[in-house]
DNA sequence: CTGAAAGCGCTTACAG
DNA sequence: CTGAAAGCGCTTACAG
C-alpha cells in the first residue's frame, strides 16, 4: 500500500488541428488540407495555416490520421529472427540505414519486427491488420513463406535478398551471381590453377547464387570444380571449410570466400598451416566489410552496397503504394570488385 | 492520363472489436476488458471472449488504441546519425536485439528515429507529442541536450552510455572504467614495464571512461602515463595511433586501445613496423567483436555485453512506464576479460 | 461483474 | 476554394 501520490506526468499536450485552425482563422478541413498537401487552397489561407502551426508548433496526432485516414503512415521492417544472427550484424545496420535515408522527410514511421519461430501468425495478423501500409522483409530463409502470405493478402511487400519460396514478390538483390563470376575471372587471370571456394548455406539465395557465379567461371574455363566446402556465414565456419578443403587438395592456390565473415576465419586457418597469403593461395571475399580492409593481409573482396539495398527496397515499395504501374518485379544491383593484398 | 483502373486493395479488413462483442454475446466494454487483461470479467465472458478473438482472428487496431487511451503503446530507439556511422554497427545492431528482446509479449511496438542535423525540433515535437510513451536514446556526442530536452518534457527517457551532457537522465552502460582497469592491471601484472593506450574521442564518455581506468592503474602503480593518443574508433584512426606511439616511444611493450574496431588497425600498424604481437608489443582490446577472436592473433579484449545493455536500457525504461518507483538513476554493466593470443 | 455513451484528433465525402 | 458533419475503432468513466 503506498500513499505515494503520482503526479500526473506534466507534459504539455500538443496543439491540436482544432487550436490551429481557429488561431489561422480557418476550418478545420482547411488546415488538414494544407497539413497533407493537398491543392486546393488559396495561398491566403495557406500561409494563415502555417504561421499558425509554427507558432503553436503543432504536430499531428498519428494515431488520429491513421484511424481517419486509410493509410497507416508506416511501414514495417520485418527480420526473421535467426536470420539477425546468422547474417551478420553490418548486413542488418546497412540495410536499415538506407531504409531510414530514403524515408527521411517522407512523414512515414518505420516499425520494427523481428519474426521468432512461434509467433508468425500473430506477426501475419498484426501486419495485415491495417497497421502497417507495407513492408519489407530481409534475411530470410529457406522457402519460409512469409512473404508470399502477406502478398497474398494484398499488402505491398518488398524482399531484401531474392527469396528462395516466394515466387512472384518483388525482391532488390545485389547482383551476387555477378559479382561472383568477376571473382572468379580475377583468380583465373591471375594464372591461379586450382581454385577452391566456401560458399554459405544452401538454403539462402545469397549463399547458391555466388556458389553459381563461381561454377560458372571454372565450366566455362574448363577447370575443376569439386572443391566446394560449405559454412553458415561465420568465422569458425569458414575455418572448417578451409581446413577440410586443404585437405581435400593440398595443392589448392586459390580460394574465393562467399563472404568475408568466412573469410576471416578462412585466413586464420591458412595462417596456422603455413599457407601464405597470397604467394600460396589467393583469397578473394564477398561483400566488403569494415573489417576486410584490416584483415591480415587486406582482403580482395566483391563489395556490395547494402545501404543501398536498403534504399532501393524502400524506393519500391513507396512507389508501389504511391500507385506508381509497371514497376519490375525485382531489381538487382551492381557489385564492384576491390583489390587489395591478398589476390 | 491514365484509363487503368485501380483495383481497390482487396485486403480482408480485420474483424472490429464490435464484431467480436456480438459473436461473444456481450458489449464492447467486456471485450475491452479481456483484451487488455483487466480483472473484473467473469471467467464465463472471458472463455467467449477468448473464443471469438480466436474465431475471428481479431487483432486490436493500434491507431485507435492510442487514440481512445492515454497511451501510446509505442516507443522511441533514437539514434545520432553521427553516431550511427562512428560507433560501428555491430554496437546499434546488438542493443537493438536486446531492445527487442526485452519487448518481447509486451504489445509495444518500436519505432525507430535517427536523429539528422536539422531535425532536432522536429524530432522533439514528434517525440513529446504524444506519439511515443518513452524513449531510448543512443550514441550521443558531446554535450548533445536531447535527452534533457525529452526529461523536460516530461518523457520518460533512457539514455545508452552515460551522456556527457544531460546530468540527472537515467542511464544505463558498461563499466567501462572497471573494464579498462582490468585491461591494465593484466598488461601490469604480465610484466610489461611501458604501457601505451589508444583512446576513443575526447567528446565521448566510452572513450574518457576507458582512459581513465586505464589512468588509475598506471598511477597506483606508478609507472608513467604519458603514452596516450586518440582515434575515433575506425581501424584508421587505430593505426595512424600506433604509429604516432611507436614514434614517440619505440620501446613500448604494450598497449591497451579502447575498442577492437581501432585494435585491429594498430595490429596493421604493429604487423607492418615488425613488431611481434604479443612478444614485442601485448595488445588488449575493448568490446569483443566478432573480428576480435579472428584477429590475427587472436585479440585479449575486454567484452562489454551490448545486448544486455539494450535489455536493461528498456527494462529500465518499461519499469518507469509502468510507474515504480525508486528506480535506479543508472545502471553499470559488468564487464569481462577475455584473453586471447594478443596479450 | 457489465453495458450505454461520450470522446480521443484526425480525414473525407458532401454541399456550397 | 471552403466549412459542417460524420465516422474511423477503440478506452474510459459512469451508472448499474
Amino acid at each position: 500500500m503506498t500513499d505515494a501520490v503520482d503526479p500526473p506526468r506534466s507534459r504539455r499536450p500538443n496543439a491540436r488541428l482544432e487550436e490551429v485552425a481557429r488561431a489561422a482563422g480557418v476550418s478545420k478541413s482547411t488546415v488538414s488540407r494544407v497539413v497533407n498537401g493537398e491543392p486546393y487552397v488559396s495561398s491566403k489561407a495557406r500561409a494563415a495555416v502555417h504561421q499558425a502551426i509554427a507558432r503553436l508548433g503543432y504536430s499531428p496526432n498519428q494515431a488520429a490520421r491513421t484511424l481517419a485516414g486509410s493509410r497507416a503512415n508506416c511501414i514495417a521492417l520485418v527480420v526473421s529472427e535467426p536470420g539477425s544472427r546468422v547474417l551478420a550484424d553490418p548486413f542488418f545496420a546497412g540495410v536499415l540505414r538506407g531504409v531510414h535515408a530514403e524515408l527521411a522527410g517522407k512523414r512515414v514511421q518505420l516499425v520494427l519486427m523481428m519474426s521468432k519461430d512461434g509467433d508468425e501468425q500473430d506477426l501475419v495478423n498484426y501486419l495485415c491488420g491495417g497497421h502497417v501500409d507495407g513492408v519489407l522483409v530481409i534475411s530470410l530463409h529457406g522457402q519460409d513463406p512469409l512473404p508470399r502470405t502477406l502478398a497474398d493478402a494484398g499488402l505491398p511487400t518488398v524482399v531484401g535478398g531474392r527469396p528462395l519460396g516466394a515466387g512472384g514478390v518483388p525482391y532488390v538483390d545485389s547482383d551476387n551471381f555477378d559479382g561472383a563470376m568477376e571473382a572468379a575471372r580475377y583468380l583465373v587471370s591471375r594464372g591461379r590453377k586450382r581454385i577452391a571456394t566456401i560458399a554459405g548455406p544452401r538454403d539462402m539465395a545469397v549463399g547458391m547464387d555466388r556458389l553459381s557465379g563461381w561454377k560458372r567461371v571454372l565450366s566455362q574455363a574448363r577447370m575443376d570444380m569439386d572443391l566446394v566446402a560449405y559454412g553458415d556465414f561465420t568465422p569458425e565456419s569458414g575455418a572448417v571449410a578451409m581446413e577440410e578443403l586443404l585437405t581435400r587438395d593440398p595443392s589448392l592456390d586459390a580460394v574465393f570466400v562467399g563472404a568475408d565473415i568466412m573469410a576471416m576465419g578462412a585466413l586464420q586457418t591458412l595462417h596456422a598451416r603455413g599457407k601464405r597469403v597470397p604467394e600460396d593461395v589467393a583469397v578473394v571475399g564477398f561483400d566488403d566489410l569494415v573489417i576486410a580492409s584490416t584483415a591480415v593481409p587486406p582482403l580482395t573482396t566483391v563489395r556490395q552496397d547494402v545501404e543501398q539495398l536498403g534504399r532501393t527496397m524502400t524506393w519500391r515499395l513507396m512507389a508501389e503504394l504511391a500507385g506508381e504501374e509497371d514497376l519490375p518485379p525485382f531489381l538487382l544491383l551492381p557489385t564492384a570488385m576491390v583489390t587489395r593484398a591478398s589476390a
